[in-house]
DNA sequence: AAGGCGATTGCCT
DNA sequence: GGCAATCGCCTTT
């Protein structure tokens, strides 16, 4: 489709309960933080988002409710972890109201807090002034990418936003261009314009 | 009980 | 731009 490109004011706080098509744009220019054991913070600016909804055919929710998809239907502001093609995660945050089965996925961050240990879980160990400035862009511009660099696994399915290792902060950008567009990597209802990404910023996963 | 495939990534050409 | 890697879930026998 021609995505659709408007000026939209970044609300200071996101209310997760209303829809996720309603939240997935308002949750660009928010951050995301993770705390490991160790107390190290890694996070960044959520750039690019897709809301799914539970009467589409695109989203794990579409079918009921499962062992695996339990958490869809949960309350807002947990996690929605899965495992995808036998090696990645990705992460949704899990909005609407309870029963609702409705998430937002978050596609890409920009990298802002801990630098060093995303770039040590995604690339392994330290590299080199150079290559940083190489893969900068590699850290966190995708979704399963995002995950490896904030260290979010399996184990925090289902985990609680703010109220332990993963934090959801309002942005501090006031205001973003946003581009309004259809969903990737998707085979069904993808002519649904339900993703959403920061105008020019370098880590959208694609534009 | 078995088979197909996915809300991806990285490497190869 | 194409394709392999890799496994849990869902659908079909």
């Amino acid at each position: 489709m021609t995505p659709k490109i408007g000026i939209t004011a970044m609300p200071k706080t996101t209310d997760l309960t209303r829809s996720a098509v309603t939240v997935a744009p308002q949750l660009l220019g928010c951050r995301l933080v993770v705390i490991d054991a160790q107390g190290n913070r890694t996070g960044g600016i959520i750039v690019e988002t897709e809301a799914y909804m539970s009467s589409d055919e695109a989203s794990h929710s579409f079918r009921g409710i499962s062992k695996r998809t339990a958490p869809m239907f949960g309350p807002a502001g947990h996690l929605y972890v899965y495992f995808i093609y036998g090696m990645h995660v990705c992460a949704n945050i899990v909005v609407g109201r309870e029963g609702d089965g409705q998430a937002v996925l978050i596609r890409a961050l920009e990298p802002t807090i801990g630098l060093e240990h995303m770039s040590k879980r995604r690339f392994g160990g330290l590299i080199t002034d150079e290559e940083v400035s190489k893969k900068y862009v590699q850290l966190t511009n995708g979704p399963g990418k995002l995950c490896q660099a904030l260290g979010i696994t399996l184990a925090d399915n289902n985990a609680v936003l703010n109220r332990g290792r993963l934090l959801l902060q309002p942005g501090k950008s006031p205001e973003a261009i946003i581009v309004q567009t259809t969903r990737i990597g998707i085979t069904k209802a993808i002519e649904k314009p339900w993703r959403w990404y920061i105008q020019g910023n370098q880590w959208v996963s694609k534009k």
